[in-house]
RNA sequence: GCCACCUUAGCUCAGUGGUAGAGCGGAGCUUUCGUAAAGCUCAGGUCACGGGUUCAAAUCCCGUAGGUGGCUCCA
């Protein structure tokens, strides 16, 4: 005698069970006919799903509410469009053999393994979607079955593809005693696959679908394992919502800072220089000038000095610190000195050898700074510190090499060198909460300043079965255990993440999305009781004996090529005022207003503005589209009313039309006050009133 | 590093074995104009680089570099 309660509070009572589906029914044939999955107390389950006990139950349907399509009727549509596109490319391929199909958060994938044979291209994208199209207008039901798992095992051995296996040997060692199959169709007859399930009831509840692109994968994503083709694809309810997916696609293109940066002359990359090393062009150079003026400002008031500390370091610092030789990888080789050089070239010493000998600590040399670190620990180290010295802060915009692998690089967001806006703090073991502190707020100031509020926050803590971490367990979960209190005070949710520590202390990173939806950590402070110790350094304290400084390494931009290439397509490229590399353009309606029009730029130019003047014969409506093209916050537009009168034409960047006149000296005092409050108050306002 | 795809003018892109194309941008001239491109003319290319096949290669094949999407990595 099920009861079924329904999301209303209502209930229904059956005398014997009874599916999902027939419950849709009864409620109404509309309902049934939208119904692709059902929840059941809370969990999602096939329509089919026959229920026995009392429950509560949903019927998930694909209609839109606020905020977009049903997460759980789009999850289910493309877990069953990943079985259509496996069925699809089987027909066509029959050497493929399916490996894992998962859902994801705008689509689908399948790896599948081509085994040495040739591996299908973009170019058989649209013979897949027309076999895919078959089989959706077929509209086969999904059909679940079941096997004991000794039974399934047996089954799946006998068909002799060792992905599926291992999928199944992996569902039973976390439980399962029972393996499941979906058949598109009747089971024997139609095609099937091993899986957990849920799906939509029917092909024919796809409503589009589009095969995406191509990338490969490691199977267990280990390297040392197969190789597998990865096909992308994805799938919704209507042929509009996949429409205007894709249309979303191409706007985020359009935002991409590789994009925007071309268009905006932002930064370069250079061939000759070298992949992953980002040649700042003078437009960039104002923005992150900006950007570290704006950092400076609260340094000074939150305490920190500024020091420079030199591109390179010999490799016995390292030793020390511990990143050389264990991040070996990571690095660019070490530097050797000419003299060095000649005798080893004289011994016939081989690149083996001279690795080795390195690494022992025979030979010196010198290795580009993979982090600022260890410089400021010697600036620390160099005089004597006493309690009531500390915190000692030293910043400095420090710019770092690492030996990114080359398929990794791209863009600013991964690069081989970069300028960390770093600073370490030195303090006493009673000040680290309240140094954390101050660190988080200067993040969180830095994102709310900018408008950046879509991020999270991760505490990476260390992974107890690798052993790439140093130093003594102890210090480790004293540092992890003041990560977590201080992430606690920032207000905003963060997730402990295991294995993404620093590879000498824990940390709390601030991790944004970039317009295709890949993750970046900007922002990061961590907390360090090892390298203090690696370097035996020491402070005065009261009871006039040396103790032992912790460290707080924390950089809220994290780095300026990665945050500046996010904060670009924050902003779509269209800076605010006091970040804009050109904040105003002054066009003359003609040569008559030349006069007026210079006079004007150069009040702007004295103000500290960065004006321009577009003295060309286009015509009005031209020079405003090349300022717009190139998202110039402001144009000053001046004819022979304005001269006459002493006044501008204002317009703003994102305004279809003209804000309206400003008085020539109202305008210059506001676009400064604009650019000296960073945006507090904005000349765009002064028109709303 | 691995797999797939891509590389043509400063930029965006056409060009499937037979003399290299367009738009924007640039230069010059005309126009002197009131809010998202006025008109005309001109310059600009070792078709990424290096080999090969062919009577003939931007186009087909091999290699290298760089880029893109993933994977792996990411102190």
């Amino acid at each position: 005698m099920p009861v079924i309660t329904l999301p209303d509070g209502s209930k229904r009572t059956y005398d014997k069970p009874v599916t999902a589906a027939q419950v849709a029914a009864d409620i109404g044939a509309g309902l049934a006919k939208a119904a692709v999955g059902t929840k059941v107390d809370g969990e999602l389950r096939d329509l089919s799903t026959s229920l026995e006990k009392d429950c509560a139950l949903a019927i998930v349907t694909p209609k839109k509410r606020e905020g977009g399509a049903d997460a759980d009727a789009l999850f289910l549509i493309r877990h069953s469009t990943a079985h259509v596109m496996a069925e699809a490319i089987q027909r066509l391929f029959p050497q493929a053999k399916l490996v894992y199909g998962p859902p994801l958060e705008t689509g689908f994938y399948y790896d599948i393994s081509f085994e040495g044979g040739k591996a299908i291209s973009a170019d058989d994208f649209a013979a897949i979607e027309a076999e895919m199209a078959k089989i959706v207008a077929e509209n086969r039901p999904f059909t679940r079955y079941e096997m004991p798992a000794a039974k399934g095992m047996d089954k799946l051995k006998s068909e002799g593809s060792k992905f599926k296996l291992d999928n199944a040997e992996r569902a039973c060692e976390a439980g399962s005693t029972a393996l499941s199959w979906y058949a598109t169709g009747e089971p024997g007859k139609n095609w099937e696959d091993l899986c957990r399930g849920p799906h939509v009831p029917t092909t024919g509840k796809i409503g589009a679908f589009k095969v995406m692109s191509l990338a490969s994968s490691y199977w267990k994503g280990d390297e040392t394992l197969d190789r597998l083709t990865r096909v992308y694809g994805t799938a919704f309810a209507t042929k509009d919502e996949l429409a205007a997916h894709l249309i979303q696609l191409d706007e985020a293109k359009k935002r991409d800072h590789r994009v925007l940066g071309k268009q905006l002359r932002l930064f370069h990359i250079d061939e000759m220089v070298g992949q992953g090393l980002i040649l700042w062009t003078p437009n960039g150079s104002i923005v992150r000038q900006e950007l570290q003026n704006f950092i400076s400002d609260e340094l000074r008031k939150q305490g920190y000095t500024q020091v420079f500390t030199p591109h390179i370091g010999k490799l016995d610092l390292y030793r020390t610190s511990g990143h050389f030789p264990y991040y070996r990888e990571s690095q660019y080789p070490p530097v050797i000195e000419h003299e060095q050089m000649a005798a080893l070239a004289k011994e016939g010493c081989s690149c083996g050898e001279l690795a080795n000998r390195l690494e022992k600590g025979e030979i010196d040399g010198y290795l580009l700074k993979p982090m600022n670190c260890p410089h400021h620990i010697r600036i620390f180290a160099s005089s004597p510190h006493s309690y009531r010295d500390m915190p000692v802060r030293l910043c400095e915009f420090g710019t770092v090499y690492r030996w990114e692998q080359s398929g990794e690089i791209g863009g600013m967001t991964r690069v081989r060198g970069f300028t960390q806006d770093d600073a370490h703090l030195f303090c006493r073991e009673d000040q680290v909460a309240d140094e954390l502190l101050g660190c988080l707020s200067l993040v969180k100031l830095i994102f709310g300043t900018l408008g950046m509020n879509e991020y999270r926050v991760r505490v990476g803590l260390r992974d107890p079965d690798s052993a790439k971490y140093v130093g003594d367990p102890k210090n480790w979960d004293k540092a992890e255990e003041a990560c977590r209190v201080a992430a606690k005070t920032l207000g905003v949710p963060f997730s402990e993440e295991p294995g993404e520590a620093a590879f000498y202390g824990p940390k709390i990173d601030f991790v944004v999305k970039d317009v295709i939806g890949r993750s970046w950590q900007l922002g990061t402070v961590q907390v360090d009781y090892n390298l203090p110790e690696r370097f035996d350094l020491s402070y005065i304290g009261a009871d006039n004996q040396p103790h032992r400084p912790v460290m707080i390494h924390r950089a809220p931009f994290g780095s300026m090529e990665r945050f500046i290439g996010c904060l670009i397509e924050h902003f779509a490229g269209a800076f605010p005022l006091w970040l804009a590399p050109e904040q105003v353009r002054v066009m003359p309606i003609s040569e008559k207003s030349a006069d007026y029009a210079r006079e004007l730029h150069a009040a702007l130019v004295a103000k500290g503005l960065r004006a321009t003047l577009d003295e060309s014969n286009d015509r009005i409506q031209g020079k405003i589209k090349q300022a717009a093209d190139m998202k110039v916050p402001y144009c000053a537009v001046v004819g022979p009313r304005d001269a006459e009168g002493r006044k501008v034409s204002v317009r703003a960047f994102g305004i279809e039309a003209n804000l309206g006149e400003m008085g020539f000296d109202a305008f210059v005092e506001g676009l400064a006050e604009e650019h000296h409050s960073r945006g507090q108050s904005t000349v765009k306002a002064s028109f709303a009133k």
